[in-house]
DNA sequence: GCCGTTTTCGGCCCGACTGTTTTCAGTCG
């Protein structure tokens, strides 16, 4: 897992994140010594990423009795974590790296071999890399192991060919992911019989990347459905169908597995396959404490008796006694001991969403569309204020100059009289520079009623640089908000390195906005920083940064993100009525 | 390796599918 942008940082050496990065590799290597992804140790291990990281503290400059008070860290872990600290190594993971080397472990991210299968091949066959695994299939060597035979060693060729295309460790951006789930679900939804459908897993979390997309569909009638899948558009192999599972691979490359319930154990289904693993096992172990069984299927009296719950979601956690867990909050992040306590954030939602406050037009060299029309699909959309927000004059080629800027606001005018319960604010999405100047001059920018300002370019300075250039936009009085914060783009490039905790603690002294963007390629703020954001009282504000209409659903996707981060509805500007929006920006202005 | 009004040892989430060892191990989610 992703330890944050620039989070953590201490001082020059080993940083939080390392820490992270190297329980990960005790975790992976410990897998292969353990014989299993589930052996107790190295959950051992993954428990104690989950404790650190939603603690959200640095753990490098904490002592080892410090340490062990972070859940799922004990004495071991916490002398190891020292260890890397102050060596910038831990002697057993030394120890497992000589005896698992990278070309070895790699064996294990082909489909269908674990840790058990690659130790008997090295044992048995001497196989330790790639290319002895391929040389060993060609030779028939691999049919002759106890336990295997001929189907088996054509399954691992097959898999071999195709890691290039989907290795098991391969992630895809949720901005390809979503539309292609979303196709899919359209399709399954028409088949005869089928009463439910709905894509699960990280998707349905929202994170940002997707390993696989897992579809549940409920319906008393399972056959139709397999069959659907197999022919669905864009399938290029079938993995595997069974009576209610079928796995294939698309085009693409990714991974679709969708399952069959009955519509009575629809919501335990989706649950299940929503997870994460983390959240299920906290869920379980709650049903076990209340002497009763959670599977799939359902929530069960103890040792499979009556059902308890097993038709909704919202009944399962009833009957556990848990307020409902939206699927953004299911990280075992503190999320299950808040439903039990019923205090979840009372969760910002699309409905709650009252204006959109940062979108271009064709004044940006970017833009697709007319004010006329962005304006129109502003108030489709329901919103009683927007901020036009178009680039300054320091973007080349897409911004604005002066002139065109004011020419801009006229024809903004006339476009909003057409809306009359929509207030329409003259914007600017200003350009921060390297060193932090902006677009124009101050006087200029007053005169503009909604400010975001973003990081365009220079994303490789030193932190920082990097820090300081955002510090100096944020105290400049006639910025209202931050736009996408770190400039990442997933998958295709990093954000930009910021010590994150001096840039909040700034919008909070300066009372500007931090931006949560809903573009899918961007999901900036991140939402390990939108919590953080939250905890310190930073306000925040959802857009879509859209240049087209199409892109105001968007705004769908900036919620989902801002729920990761536990953003509740009254940290979020945008969702205030119109007069309360224009009182807070006064009061900033000011 | 961690944890505990079940506490210093003995537990640790649950089930489908596959192939092969016709009763189970390995892998996956």
């Amino acid at each position: 897992m992703q330890a944050g942008i620039g989070l953590y940082r201490s001082g020059m050496g080993v940083t939080t994140g390392d820490v992270v990065a190297m329980l990960a590799e005790m975790a992976e290597l410990e897998v292969l010594e353990e014989g299993s992804p589930n052996a107790f140790r190295v959950r051992a291990y993954q428990n104690a990423i989950n404790g650190i990281e939603a603690a959200g503290v640095d753990v490098t400059t904490m002592s080892e009795e410090e340490l062990t008070r972070i859940k799922g860290v004990g004495p071991s872990i916490a002398k190891k974590i020292r260890e890397y600290v102050e060596t910038g190594t831990v002697a057993k993971l030394e120890e497992l790296r000589a005896k698992y080397p990278p070309a070895f472990v790699e064996l294990t991210r082909i489909p269908g071999l674990g840790p058990k299968t690659a130790v008997k091949l090295r044992e048995a066959l001497g196989v330790e890399n790639l290319e002895d695994l391929k040389a060993a299939i060609d030779a028939h060597a691999v049919r002759e192991l106890p336990g295997f035979g001929a189907t088996s060693e054509e399954k691992l060729a097959r898999a071999i060919e195709r890691l290039g295309l989907v290795g098991k460790d391969r992630r895809t951006p949720i901005a390809e992911a979503l539309p292609l789930a979303e196709r899919l679900v359209g399709h399954l939804g028409t088949v005869e019989g089928v009463e439910r459908v709905q894509y699960c897993g990280s998707l349905r979390r929202f994170r940002e990347t997707i390993g696989d997309i897992d579809i549940v569909v409920a319906s008393s009638d399972p056959e139709p459905v397999m069959e659907a899948v197999v022919a669905l558009p864009g399938v290029a192999e079938v993995i595997g169908t069974g009576e209610t599972k079928t796995s294939i691979v698309t085009r693409e490359g990714m991974q679709v597995d969708v399952r069959v319930v009955e519509a009575d154990q629809y919501g335990a289904a989706l649950l299940y396959f929503t997870g994460s693993k983390a959240h299920n096992i906290a869920l379980r172990q709650l049903a076990i404490d209340q002497g009763r069984l959670l599977n799939e299927y359902g929530l069960f009296t103890a040792d499979g008796g009556d059902v308890v719950a097993s038709a909704t979601e919202e009944e399962i956690y009833a009957a556990l006694g848990l307020d409902f867990v939206a699927p953004t909050l299911r990280e075992d992040t503190g999320e299950v001991e808040a439903a039990a306590a019923h205090t979840l954030p009372d969760l910002v939602e699309r409905r709650h969403i009252r204006g959109d406050l940062h979108f271009h037009t064709d004044r940006s060299g970017d833009g697709r569309a007319s004010p006329e029309e962005m304006l129109a699909a502003a108030a489709r959309a329901g919103y009683r204020y927007v901020a036009v927000t178009e680039h300054g004059e320091n973007l080349a080629v897409n911004g604005s100059s002066r002139e065109e800027m004011l020419a801009h606001r006229d024809r903004l005018r006339e476009a909003a009289a057409a809306h009359p319960n929509l207030t329409v604010l003259w914007g600017c999405e200003l350009n921060v520079g390297p060193d932090g100047s902006l677009d124009y001059d101050e006087d200029f920018r007053r005169e503009l009623e909604w400010n975001v300002a973003s990081v365009h370019s220079h994303f490789d300075l030193a932190q920082a640089e990097q820090t300081e250039r955002l510090l100096r936009a944020i105290a400049d009085p006639t910025v209202d908000a931050i736009g996408h914060l770190t400039g990442r783009s997933i998958g295709r490039r990093p954000g930009i390195e910021i010590d994150v905790d001096a840039v909040l603690d700034a919008m909070v002294e300066h009372r500007v906005a931090l931006e949560v963007n809903g573009a899918l390629q961007r999901l900036d703020a991140a939402p390990d920083v939108i919590r953080k954001a939250v905890a310190k009282g930073v306000t925040l504000v959802i857009s879509t940064d859209a240049h087209h209409p199409s892109e105001l659903v968007r705004m769908e996707y900036g919620v989902r993100n801002a729920q990761r981060g536990w953003a509740a509805r009254a940290d979020v500007l945008n969702t205030k009525p119109t007069r309360s929006f224009l009182a807070w920006l006064r009061r900033r202005r000011r």
